[in-house]
DNA sequence: GGTAATTGTTACAGATTTATAACAATACCC
DNA sequence: GGGTATTGTTATAAATCTGTAACAATTACC
């Protein structure tokens, strides 16, 4: 299931490098070089996003934000706006306009790849994401009410450690790495040690004691930890 | 196993306190002065990651890295560009996303390091992710929650036991040298004492004991070992 | 059987990896 | 604003793994 991006921009040089720089990420391709074309492309397919340049020959960002929005088959897809100069008119402008988000050249990549990602969670169907109610021997996770218990008993953890936790839980039984963790839990904008994983590792194994069971959160030398009932 | 960084960058004294941090984070350094000799130095050897100064005599960080994603042996080196303040003419910007990130100058060196981890991260594993579940004679091993069982039951393996028995199980039936086990599971870089490989043999023999199966790990008298049942 | 070559086994020091606790910085809540 | 909770980092201790050497056992071959 890839996440196709549509690119619009002008400059073929960064037209090439973003291109490059989604697909490195996982991300499936499309770019050209103006709105027109653009438009026209979204008559064919639908991406699950638009990369969209601020300066634009022919019609421009705001313009072709517009005519999306306008278009009942397209209004609901994400828009980035990409925009050359940190004037905050134009932000505003082109925010209220409609695009979910934009950020200012020059951008790290890392940086454009996580607010991508979160806008698509943020744009996505809620599907599954609402009310789980995970279960494992005994525990439970309530990730509406932020909760976990063992038979109505409940744990007391941080913040970070249920996320630890709810992400487990939601992969038992497979060895993730510290940095694999750190991805999945903390997310794609931080620069943390991988040494904080086994801290947090220590922090979370402490909250779950009183569950009775032992060994829940299990070590796997020199890969890194693993979830699972013995 | 070390990690090698190359640094591109034509003012000497940044160059020396960049490899200075470097080495003094772990890291192995080489550093050059300009794109020409970068590539050069691609040409012999493969860096881990490189640090590109946007701005160079001759050839520059964009067209560096033109010529890096151009080619398909260099093209998934990650690089983390250096860009210096007043550098930041939008069109010109915006092109460093051919990079996996950017820091500016000054940057302060925890902040490159940190970030450099983060890349290394993200960039190591490349969807290379081979999960698989290996099955022999009611012996199994899964990569993905990192496991070894005999009908059910749990073996303890060491981590160079485990590689050693996941490339058995991969190639069963088929005798390998001594040299060549170093080759496969040890990594080809290393150096080490053939008669290593002996007391590792002797050691997953050790941890398949309990499994029952007698004579899985094979002698082959002067040419190795097999992987076979019976 | 004797001998040399090869392999098995064990012990151990050094290296690597993980656990734990303490600390400083930050965010959060009244 | 003051106090509490949370977070990430670091230092140090503890656990575990590794490679080597030394010696024992086995094999092959004459």
């Amino acid at each position: 299931m890839t996440t196709t991006i549509l690119v619009i921009e002008d400059d073929a040089a960064i037209r090439d490098m973003l291109c490059f720089s989604l697909r490195h990420s996982g991300f499936s391709c499309e770019s050209v070089s103006d709105g027109e074309q653009g438009l026209k492309w979204l008559g064919e397919q639908q991406p699950d996003m638009i990369l969209l340049d601020w300066m634009l020959p022919g019609i421009d960002g705001i313009e072709f934000i517009r005519r999306l929005r306008a278009n009942e088959y397209l209004a609901d897809i994400p828009v980035i706006m990409l925009t050359a100069k940190g004037e905050s008119e134009d932000k505003v402008q082109g925010l209220s306009v409609g695009a979910d988000d934009y950020v200012n050249k020059p951008f790290s990549p890392p940086e454009l790849i996580a607010r991508m990602k979160a806008v698509l969670r943020r744009c996505r169907p809620p599907e599954t994401e609402e009310n789980q109610q995970l279960e494992f021997v005994g525990l439970s996770l309530d990730t509406k009410s932020h909760r976990v218990s063992v038979d109505g008993q409940r744990l007391d953890l941080g913040p970070t450690e249920f996320r630890l936790l709810h992400f487990f839980m939601k992969n038992p039984e497979r060895a993730y790495s510290r940095g694999q963790l750190l991805d999945h839990v903390w997310g794609d904008t931080v620069y943390i040690e991988e040494r904080t994983v086994d801290v947090h590792i220590r922090r979370l194994r402490k909250a779950l004691e009183p569950s009775g069971h032992e060994n829940l959160v299990q070590t796997v030398r020199s890969v890194g930890y693993r979830f699972a009932a013995d």
